[in-house]
RNA sequence: UGGGGCGUGGCCAAGUGGUAAGGCGCGGGACUUUGGACCCCGUAUUCGAAGGUUCGAAUCCUUCCGCCCCAGCCA
């Protein structure tokens, strides 16, 4: 795995700039800043998402192409959603994507410096003590198409304002009971401008300031200014921020002198099958939709990363969506083909048999067990072979074999010549079942001749099978995981519906009779194989001695499975 | 309806007045001891629409249409 501090751009040299690296080229080249200084400023809420990573990957990555740095900042102004186990699951994130911030920071590291801010804005006329309740203020701002009028409050002196504010931080108010805002213009088309709160009361403890503070913050107010303090260049966020960058560019050409950050906005990312709202993800946990943040249906990077993604393919997909303005829907398709692309090098492969199904070979001597090369990774000779045991009784898998195959079916059947991976070929001559008919055995002759599953006479199968020796078989359990919800848009409901009428329920399916190849059992957690012929696969982490469990990341392009769909 | 954005193939996305990159997906083929991978080929006479400017327009102008965001003391 690469070391974090290696991590170079995901982006290829010559692919185009977008347009965020277009600007900064453009202001390097214009002079108006010597180093380069982004920030990711995730709010310790909840666990980070695909859609972080997008994030990560643009504010680390522009920090690493330019030189420049990339700080990490907790927006922690709002106590009474944050928690520190979000802190240090943010951290084990972004350092497994492989990246190193510059300085880990916290809004709250600011609060004094804020305070000081706002006492100044307050001196200069700028901001006042507002006594209004919450529903007045509301009604006060008016509507999209109707001016706000201003508060009675509004023209409170400077002094007063500064006698309340002090008293509002030594906690002699109540919640609510009065609110810093800037004094900007409520007749403002753009209703963030009309006269926004800058703090409010809480009264709640801090997970990093404890009780220092009853009042804190809000996001629109201290996070222009934490880019300021920590002398961010460009301030990169989502596009609903776009209205707010008038109140970005306000308080930052009131309060700061010399070099000002400046805020960019870029679409965020969106994935079909998936909901990717905090909100939502918070709610699948609590209701114990998902075993947790970390489930592998998640598009959390935790639940990614147990699903047995790679930081890797994570990065590769990130660069390859590209960057820009437009809303979109990325199709989870994206995602799975990088991870296949990143696993397809690297992944060992090894034989599992997901859904056994038993095969004697006839005519070959009981008792006897031999072991054949089995090549460990096609993609990467250097990762040589292994000796995998085979026996007079193995197991095939129950869908490599029909019993009256269709037409492009080239698996077993009867009477039908297969190979058996790198061991030898082997024919149907007989099924045996049970008294439901059900196939429960196959009986099959072997060509000692084909030994490493060539054919000396040059003779041909269609079809090539994974296997394994049932006397020397390692019983694992396994879990197939597939889209979280059954359509594309899952915040598409209708009335009466909520996206969790959405959930896919057959979105894991756990199997339990697996058979594997003995050479899995010191199998490490969390290690990734390619089961061959069947997908990507990693050790779960709830796998203990003597019973392993494996994830399945993604399964194999499965081209037979498309012609049997065309071909009911 | 006020304001802010955005419209290039099924999904992303380059393109910045000189005649539509690339990726994913999809279809076809070649190869094959994974129906995997790899490799070929195909997949927008047209850029939301209509006018206009120009020798020439996805790119400039005008009008129209559609979609997203904003009325938290959330971020």
């Amino acid at each position: 795995m690469t070391p974090a501090n290696a991590v170079q751009s995901d982006r290829g040299a010559s692919a185009p700039l977008d347009f965020i690296r277009q600007i900064i080229t453009d202001d390097l080249a214009a002079g108006a800043h010597t180093h380069i200084a982004t920030r990711f400023p995730p709010e310790p809420n909840g666990y980070l998402h695909i859609g972080h990573a997008k994030s990560i990957c643009l504010n680390f990555g522009v920090a690493l192409e330019y030189r420049g740095t990339c700080n990490l900042r907790l927006d922690d102004t709002n106590p009474t959603k944050e928690d520190v186990e979000y802190v240090e699951a943010i951290k084990e994130d972004v350092r497994w994507l492989g990246f190193t911030w510059n300085a880990e920071l916290y809004a709250s590291d600011y609060f004094e410096q804020l305070y000081g801010f706002a006492v100044t804005l307050i001196q200069r006329g700028l901001a006042y003590v507002d006594s209004l309740t919450a529903d007045q203020i509301r009604e006060y701002r008016g509507t999209l198409t109707q001016p706000g009028r201003n508060s009675p409050y509004r023209d409170r002196s400077s002094e007063e304002s500064l006698d309340l504010f002090g008293r509002m931080r030594a906690g002699e108010f109540p919640d609510g009971a009065h609110v810093l805002r800037a004094k900007i213009d409520m007749a403002s088309p753009n209703l963030n401008m009309r006269d926004p709160a800058l703090y409010r009361i809480r009264h709640a403890s801090h997970h990093r300031t404890g009780d220092a503070w009853c009042i804190y913050p809000m996001y629109d107010y201290a996070h222009p200014l934490s880019d300021a303090i920590e002398g961010i260049t460009h301030s990169l966020c989502t596009l609903e921020f776009e209205d707010h960058r008038p109140l970005y560019d306000w308080l930052v050409e009131h309060l700061i002198e010399g070099e000002r950050p400046q805020q960019i906005e870029f679409a965020r990312l969106n994935l079909n099958y998936t909901v990717m709202s905090k909100r939502k993800l918070l709610q699948l946990v609590q209701q114990k939709h998902v075993s947790g943040w970390d489930d592998p249906r998640m598009p959390t990077i935790s639940g990614l990363r147990r699903r047995g993604y790679t930081p890797e393919s994570i990065r590769g997909f990130c660069s390859r969506i590209g960057m820009a303005k437009k809303e979109n829907v990325i199709d989870v398709a994206q995602l799975e083909h990088s991870v296949r692309e990143d696993l397809n090098k690297r992944a060992p492969r090894v034989m599992v048999v997901l859904d056994p199904l038993k095969v004697v070979i006839t005519n070959y001597p009981e008792g006897q067990v031999e072991e054949v090369d089995v090549i460990n990774n096609p993609e990467d000779p250097s990762a040589g072979t292994r000796k995998v045991a085979f026996s007079r009784e193995l197991y095939v898998e129950r869908d490599d074999f029909m019993e009256d195959p269709p037409n492009k079916f080239f698996r077993l059947a009867p009477g039908r010549e297969v190979r058996l991976r790198c061991a030898y070929f082997v024919k149907c001559q007989g099924v045996v079942k049970d008294a439901s008919g059900k196939v429960i055995e196959l009986r099959c002759t072997y060509d000692p001749a084909t030994r490493g599953g060539d054919a000396p006479d040059g003779r041909r199968v269609k079809a090539t099978l994974h296997w394994v020796s049932a006397a020397h078989a390692l019983p694992v359990r396994v879990r197939l995981y597939d889209r979280l919800f059954s359509v594309e848009d899952a915040e598409a409901t209708q009335e009466g519906q909520t996206f969790l009428d959405h959930l896919n329920p057959t979105s894991l399916q756990i199997l339990t009779a697996c058979q594997a190849e003995e050479s899995l059992r010191e199998a490490q957690e969390m290690s990734r194989y390619q089961f061959e012929r069947l997908g990507y696969f990693c050790v779960d982490p709830d796998s203990r001695s003597g019973e392993l469990i494996f994830n399945r990341t993604v399964s194999l392009r499965d081209t037979w499975s498309k012609i049997a769909r065309k071909n009911p």
